[in-house]
DNA sequence: TGCACACATGAACAGTTCTTCAGGTGTGGT
DNA sequence: ACCACACCTGAAGAACTGTTCATGTGTGCA
């Protein structure tokens, strides 16, 4: 019996840590919705749309538009992915509406994240 | 004085937390900076990389490309990616080279996230 | 030296993404 | 009732992304 179908031709010695990698823990779909999650942090407009949100605790559109300097209608469509993920929340008051971080491991990616900046530089 | 340039015309209570928002701690050059790691974990074929990897250590391009299930020239486009982040680093060994997570906090990051599925389910 | 394997790289193409523009909803003031 | 404001939404176009295909590099083996 020779290699299998696919990979390397050394299969003995690793066979037992790829399937490990494979089955263990996070399967690959939970890896797929842990990349939606991350994909949605990953565009500066959102990025820097959930900082001003972590920092503020609660803004509303217009306010954040002002913060992140962009046009109201590009936050508002940022805003959508965002709320329907869960990973923020919207309160109306009167016409405004305000917005906050919704999702607490959110929020804990997102502090944790800034670590990142000191060592990187 | 009216309401200036821009945002909505409420500002006078507002205005120091979108000061606060915008100059405390993470800075908009910041922001795109992170969001640009999260931009790295957010597509499926890097994020099941790296979460095989978190798991197993180290694992050879071949290996990886078997247990992510994506062609080995794709893995390899997706590790360039990686490695010059900084994310990965490989290893060369005879004709393999193994691959491993190199940065402490993005570690931190993918553990962090994997919390994220027992609570969304 | 020659071949096979593991991996890297560049070009190209399909699919996706983000912004802007135009128009729509809901709320408050007069 | 009307208008203005805060915000939302759909369509459209430019820019970007990820995969595949074809080819190139480097290592080990005979």
């Amino acid at each position: 019996m020779v290699a299998g179908l696919h990979g390397c031709a050394v299969q003995e010695p690793d066979a037992a840590r790829v399937a490990a990698a494979r089955d263990r823990l996070v399967t690959p779909e939970e890896a797929t919705r842990l990349a939606e999650l991350f994909r949605l942090l990953g565009d500066p407009t959102r990025a820097r749309l959930l900082y001003a949100l972590l920092e503020a605790g609660e803004l509303c559109v217009c306010d954040l538009s002002d913060a992140v300097e962009v046009s109201d209608t590009a936050v508002s469509h940022a805003l959508r992915l965002l709320r329907t993920a869960g990973i923020v929340a919207g309160r109306r008051s009167g016409r405004m509406i305000y917005y906050r971080l919704a999702d607490a491991h959110v929020r804990l990616l997102l502090d944790l994240s800034r670590e990142h900046l000191k060592e990187t530089g």
